[in-house]
This record gives C-alpha cells, sequence and structure tokens, in this order.
DNA sequence: TTGGCTTTGTGACTTTTATCACTGTTTTAT
DNA sequence: ATAAAACAGTGATAAAAGTCACAAAGCCAA
C-alpha cells in the first residue's frame, strides 16, 4: 500500500510531462495505464545479461549505470542514463525477443516505469512523439559507444580514468562517494592502478582523495 | 556516358529486389526515381569523419570498412557493412544535420546508393518495410558495436586478432589479402606485433603466413 | 577500547605491448 | 637488370599495466 502511493504520487500526467515533454496527450494517458512502476533498491540489477527482455524501460528517477559483462562477470562500464531517458538495449533486444546483452544497475534508489513491448511497437505508428523519442534515442546512444570505444581503443589507463572521472562528475557532482575498487571495477582494470594514478592527479592538483570518495577540482 | 550505362544495368527493380526483398513497390520505384549512385573506387573513402552528410547509404554491391578515427589520424576498424546493408551512422548523423563521426572505406571497388536525406524520413512514415529496415539495421549496428567494446575491453591482443581474423573470414573467405602493417593499423598495434602474433598462429597451424596474405585454416 | 573489516599505499616483480634498429626478401618501376 | 620500395622477421629494450605481498590508516561495533 505504500509502494501504491508512491506511485500514485510519482505517475500523475504533469510529472511525465516533465520528464518527456514533447509526447502527445493520448501518450500520456497510455503511458498511465499500461506502463507500470518499478522501484529499485540502490545497487540493485536492472536488467541482467541473459535475462529474457519483456518491456522496455524509461528511467523515472535517478542514475542507472550501463554496464557490458564478459564470460567470466567482469563488468564493464558503458554509459549512464539519466532521468527521461530510455533504456535503448532493453528497446533493441525487445524487439527481438532476445535476452539481454547488458547490465544495468541502479547507482541509488530509483525509480523506472517499464512499457510492455506490445506497446512500445503500438505506439511507434500511433503517435509520432514516442516514434521521435526511440530513434532520438538509438542516435544519442549509438553516440555514447563510439565514444566508449575511443576511449578504449585509443587512449591509455590515465586518460580513460580522466575521462571516467569527468563523465561521473558531470552526472553526480564533483564530490564522488566512490572506492579505487569501484573505479577498477568499472574501467576493468585494478585497484593499485588506479589508487597509484589518482595519486599523481592529486599531485597535480586534479583532485583530492579521501577515504570512500573523490573531490574534483579541475577546470 | 560509360557510367550512365553501369547506372541503368545496376538499378533496375529487380536488381534492388534481391538485394532488399522485404520492400514495397511503391519504395522500389522512389528509390529508382531519388536515389542517385555511388561508384567508389577499392580503397576509397566513401564517408570522413567531419564531413557533412546529406544523404544516407544502401550498400549495393561489394564490402565497405567503417573505422574510428582519432585526432591524430588513426584507424581503429569497427565493423564490416554488406551488400544490402545500410550504414546506419550515416542515418544518425543525417538526421541530426551533423558531420561524420566514422569513416568509411571501400574495400574494393563499390557501388552504393546515396538516399538524400528528406526522402529518408518521409519513407520512415510513408513505407512499413523501410521503417523496419531502418530500425533493424540500427539494432545490428548496436549489436556490433557491443562486440566490440568487449573485444576491445576484456580481450588481449593475440585474442583481438583471432576475433579480427576471424570476421575477415567471414565476409572475404579464408584466403586474406591482407599485409601486417594493414591488421596492425586496423587493431591500434604496431606490425611487430602483428608479425609475431601471426607467427604463433602459423605455429599452432590455425593459419599459414604467405606475402601480401594469409590462409586461415582453424575450424 | 579493542579487535576486525574495509580502504588505501607501496615496493618488487611479471606480463603484455610498443618501439627501435637492423636484416633479409620479394615485388615493382625505370 | 638494377635500384627502389614494400613487406616481413627478429633481437634488444622500454613502457604500460597487472599481480603479489604486505603495511598502514580509518571506521565501526561489541
Amino acid at each position: 500500500i505504500r509502494l501504491c502511493t508512491t506511485i500514485v504520487i510519482i505517475m500523475d500526467k504533469n510529472s511525465l510531462q516533465i520528464l518527456f515533454p514533447d509526447f502527445e496527450e493520448g501518450l500520456y494517458n497510455e503511458i498511465l495505464e499500461y506502463g507500470f512502476i518499478k522501484e529499485v533498491k540502490a545497487g540493485e540489477t536492472l536488467l541482467k545479461v541473459g535475462q529474457t527482455i519483456r518491456s522496455t524501460m524509461l528511467i523515472i528517477d535517478e542514475l542507472v549505470k550501463l554496464y557490458r559483462e564478459d564470460d567470466e562477470g567482469k563488468e564493464f562500464f558503458i554509459y549512464h542514463l539519466d532521468a527521461g531517458q530510455a533504456c535503448s538495449l532493453s528497446m533493441v533486444c525487445a524487439a527481438k525477443h532476445e535476452t539481454s546483452e547488458v547490465l544495468a544497475k541502479a547507482l541509488t534508489d530509483a525509480t523506472v516505469l517499464a512499457i510492455p513491448l506490445e506497446y512500445m511497437d503500438q505506439w511507434m505508428n500511433k503517435y509520432k512523439s514516442w516514434y521521435q523519442f526511440v530513434i532520438t534515442s538509438y542516435r544519442n546512444r549509438f553516440e555514447e559507444l563510439l565514444k566508449t570505444i575511443d576511449a578504449i581503443a585509443f587512449t591509455s589507463m590515465d586518460e580513460r580514468l580522466e575521462y571516467y572521472l569527468k563523465k561521473q562528475v558531470e552526472k553526480l557532482g564533483p564530490h564522488l562517494k566512490i572506492t579505487h575498487q569501484e573505479i577498477a571495477n568499472d574501467l576493468n582494470s585494478s585497484r593499485e592502478v588506479i589508487s597509484r594514478l589518482l595519486k599523481k592527479m592529486e599531485a597535480k592538483n586534479w583532485l583530492t582523495i579521501h577515504r570512500n570518495s573523490i573531490e574534483w577540482i579541475k577546470k
């Protein structure tokens, strides 16, 4: 019942309009009717590799981190999803009736809106704004992937760390609550390497290192 | 005039139907009316980084290689485009009226069909088959990008070389006409490294090395 | 406040990849 | 036919990144 209250509070047309300002009237109504809310606790997994996907996710509240996972369970951070964005990967997979190829994790307690596959398809024809939204999502994610490829194909660990930290700061502010081990996992590196590189950056006055957190100063 | 003849020969409805079997009647006609043929010589660039894109490309004949380029002009191979496929990146960029973010090169003499941006958009509403084609293109390319990320994020040079060679063999057959230097460029590595790894693979009977070519044996 | 857990720092070492320098060997052009 | 260019092989060395082992510091809970 408490959960239900939360749903009602979050999911009125106004809140939707703020997050997705370009949608049509009818689309808001259908989303409210057929979409269902999922609350995810901090650190919890939203989408597992290998999981069959039957709905697409719109991020309503908070930040989600997307990972690529290898056979041994190592996780490689790809990009963030903000509130008001959709998980394009879930669209890709859902449409092909395939299992997930990525791992999505909520950074803090998050709210997502799940749209069952059948509506997602229907709306593509019915609502121009939905069609635009999906296409734009694809395009933006495409670019993110290309940037990620740049980072790992062309640059060394120190540059990648810098790129990674900047991305985090952009989304979360200059005070990053993160351990060296977590960074190492995201970049598929090792803690010692990250610790040493951070030391060097501290020496260059790019940041200050604290226990469990990093304060970004540069620029 | 010779060129003109070629166009006529290639671009009849039948040829289109073979390459794009799911298109609608009207769509074939519009493609024939508004699309224009571009002949590209082997090794020539189809799409430059930074180039403004005003049309999307359908690959009619032969194979195209897509690269990501860094500031210093180093090229990193991403994936192949076959006949019957579209360059999704050109769609992404065209739609956003942005400059290209990738480099496309024809492997051998190739033929592409350029569709001006305005029709590409129009057809999305008008032809369901076109819409399906574009969406499917996006999805497939998305997956290719993820695989590329896997390869560079999780694996070492020897595995990446194996993955690379297998991809080439898949598209071009077991007899690869390629130099060690070219492979090194595609993988953003150096010739010596590639030469040594190839030697090891030869010792394991995965392939035989010839001048200017490699014969893939394994599996 | 004491002991245990987590996080961070650091030296020594290994592995992987890149770079340099030089040698052949094959192909191409004049 | 011969010089030049392109391609490939190889040893030596350097640089980058990962691993191991352990120490120190901060935090927390009984």
